[in-house]
DNA sequence: CTCATGACTAGCT
DNA sequence: TAGCTAGCCATGA
């Protein structure tokens, strides 16, 4: 494992911390995604570099999962029971390693019709 | 510079 | 949905 540089105050690492502080309770949001959000498009790589090298309790890294909506770790992992428990503490539905990821349809009928 | 290693992605079967 | 493959970024040997 490559250790991340020590030096905390890296603009890149700190906005990816401040992309996934962001977000919300309840929800979940890709590592690409953080790393678009923090200004760092295709660097997913480093969002999960800095992930794995943070110690901050507080950080919701929990929420942080991968593309296809699957936690990043190796079921049965500790790492992968973590994060499973921490979402479903917060009301996340976990099954087989993967959380449903928000669809751009949450109402078929709504997209359907062209309603929204 | 080349090679190896990831809490990664996107595309194809 | 599941596997595989190739591409990518950053870091360290």
């Amino acid at each position: 494992m490559k250790d991340v540089p020590a030096a905390a105050g890296l603009p890149a690492v700190e906005a990816i911390i401040a992309a996934v502080r962001a977000i919300p309770r309840g929800q979940v949001a890709g590592y690409g995604e953080v790393a678009r959000r923090a200004g760092l498009p295709g660097r997913a790589r480093l969002a999960a570099r800095v992930l794995s090298g943070n110690t901050d309790t507080s950080l919701p890294w929990h929420r942080v999962l991968r593309s296809d909506g699957r936690i990043a770790f190796p079921e049965g992992s500790q790492g992968f029971r973590e994060q499973a428990r921490r979402l479903r503490g917060e009301g996340v539905a976990v099954a087989n390693g993967r959380v449903r990821m928000p669809r751009t349809v949450p109402d078929l009928d709504a997209e359907v019709w062209g309603m929204r």
